[in-house]
Formats: C-alpha cells, sequence, structure tokens
DNA sequence: CTTGGAGTGTCAACAAGGCTGACATATCTT
DNA sequence: AAGATATGTCAGCCTTGTTGACACTCCAAG
C-alpha cells in the first residue's frame, strides 16, 4: 500500500500488512498439513482416524483425566468423543476406572499397548517438529511459539497453559 | 533429561527437548482450532464448511487457476473439490470458465458474491492473525514463518512459494 | 429420605467432507 | 484413428462432527 502519514508506521509496522498476514494464513494451512501427515499415517494403518491420536494425546498427557476434562480439551460433543473412547477401550488402548472420590467419574488412562502407539505417534511428530525447529533455530521457535499462544483462544490458552505447567 | 557430555550441546540444543517439542506440537494444535474459528462461524452461518472456504481462498488468490491445479493444492480428491465446486458454482459465488487454450480446461474464478464472502472470510481470519502478530512483535513473526516453512512437505513448500511470488 | 442436578453412557439419525471405483465426455496430441 | 488428458458425475463407504432423547449413578440440599 502507499505511505503511511505517521512517520512512526512507515517501517516498523511493514510486518502487518495484509500481504504478510495471508502469507502467515497460507503458511499456517500448509504447514498444518505437515504437522498431522505422518501421524495420520500411522493411523489409519489401524483404522484410526486424527480424533483417536487426540484423545490418546491428551490421555497420555494428563493420566487419570476424566471424559468432562477431555471433552473441554478437546471441544467435542459428548457423543463424539465416546464413540472414540468406546473403541480405544474395546481395543485394549484406554481403560476406563470408575472414580474413587465420585463413582460417577470415569478416569481415563492409557495401557502397555496405548502408551505404545501414542509413543509410536509422537515420535513421528516430534521427528518433523525437531527437523523444522533444526532448521529454524532458537530465535524462531521462540518467536513461533509466541504468535501461536497469541492466536488461541482464551479458554484453548487455558488447557494450554495448564499442560505446560505439568511437568516443567 | 541430564547433562550431555558435549559440551556444545549443553545450552545451545535445550530448544530441541522432547518437553519442548511437545509443547510446539500442543501449541499447534489449540491455534489451529482459533486460526479457524472466526472464518467457520461466518461460514456455518451460510451452510458451508471449511472445504468451501479453502476453495474460495485459493481460487482468489490464484484467479482463472485450473482445476486440477486447485486439486493438488488443497490435495483432496476431484470428487472432493467438485461437489464442493458444484454448489460454490450454483450459488453464484464462482464462475467456471472454458479454456481459451486448452478448452478440455476450466478456469475458475470468483464472480463480485465469491468476492465479498471472500473479503468477510479473511478479514475475518487476518483480524486474528494482525493481533496476534502484533502482541508478538515482527521478530516472533518471523520465526514463526519460518517454523512453519520447514514444517511442510516438499510439495506444499513449492505451492506455498509459487503464492507467495505472486504478488511480492 | 426424597429430590434435583451433575457426570456419564448410549441409541438413533443426520450432515460434511474425506475416500475409492467406474464410467462418460470433450479435447488435445501423436 | 488412437491414446492421453482434464473434467464431471454416479454410487457407495468411512470418520467425525452434530442434535435429541433417555437412563443410570451418585452427590448434596432440602
Amino acid at each position: 500500500m502507499a505511505e503511511t502519514p505517521a512517520a512512526q508506521t512507515g517501517q516498523a509496522l511493514l510486518f502487518l500488512t495484509d500481504e504478510q498476514l495471508r502469507k502467515g494464513i497460507e503458511a499456517m494451512f500448509f504447514a498444518y498439513r505437515g504437522f498431522t501427515a505422518d501421524p495420520d499415517r500411522i493411523l489409519s494403518d489401524k483404522g484410526y482416524g486424527r480424533a483417536h491420536h487426540r484423545a490418546i494425546h491428551f490421555i497420555h498427557r494428563s493420566p487419570a483425566t476424566t471424559v468432562n476434562n477431555l471433552l473441554s480439551i478437546l471441544g467435542v460433543t459428548k457423543q463424539s468423543l465416546n464413540r472414540v473412547l468406546r473403541t480405544l477401550i474395546e481395543d485394549g488402548l484406554v481403560q476406563s476406572r470408575v472414580g474413587r472420590e465420585d463413582k460417577r467419574e470415569r478416569h481415563l488412562v492409557l495401557t502397555e499397548a496405548g502408551a505404545a502407539l501414542e509413543r509410536a505417534l509422537s515420535d513421528a511428530q516430534r521427528d518433523r517438529m525437531r527437523a523444522a525447529y533444526r532448521a529454524a533455530g532458537p530465535v524462531a521457535v521462540a518467536g513461533f511459539r509466541q504468535v501461536l499462544e497469541a492466536m488461541m483462544d482464551q479458554d484453548m490458552r487455558r488447557h494450554y497453559e495448564a499442560l505446560k505447567d505439568r511437568s516443567a
């Protein structure tokens, strides 16, 4: 676009032009495809989908989490989640334990087989992430995380922060 | 993890720990939700989905693109794309023109109504991206883009670069 | 102790948007 | 004339999201 009147906006804010923003949008789109590609391949071999991956990931991250907690992290309906959980439980990857304090709640944990699949999936995903991190360098990685965190919804940032604190 | 023997890896490579990578993975997951949330709201009001958004976005970016080109950018089957394109054409948002050189090809362009929807969608998405960029600052944004680009598949990077060059 | 509400599971039905396979049509290339 | 290419379309399947309805268990407040 043309020169803006205020001098301070002339150089400093060029990274906020529509053009730059559009590049960022497209980068998110293409990168997310790469981000999910490797786990997707592993999953489809076993007859699972991305929804199973998400459930396994967050059960691993928060062992003995309740169904409700998982629901609010994943942002889907309980019917959707239940369908996925049922197959994981039937297949012996996840164990559902009745709560001790509150017996209405179910606490979800990975079985050994579930943990093995989790490892395979996150190894694949981390390999790509590691390659990208290494290629970009630590300064870029810090910026990457900053922008992503600023892009989240409030609720999602809450969940993200809660997970971050767990094993820091 | 414990101290690694080599001194050079002690400090410099801490950003490559599994912990850091996992945080990056979760940041991508939560941020992508935010990234698509605003357009999704606009679309569902009109009875469209994310697939329509993607088609509209890339037709806008590459006016008069062919169906085949769009297919390779989006990475879906022609049946999937065709279902979406058919509704967009029926609803008068996209126009399909027989190619001049090669009459087998169809060149896709947005109508005025299609361009209006594209504007609404990308305004919403850019608003969030702009807020995130502004909050994180130009250095972070450069890193953000670097990491995303390193995360793409080869094919996707090719398409991304091609689009980048268009109006640079 | 009863009752209301919360947490959970489940059934049924539906839609979007992926996929495969098969086939038709028009057009270009050889 | 034959084969390859670009596109469209029909039919059917899968995953994963949705709503709505209903049952059950359990906790807590009255």
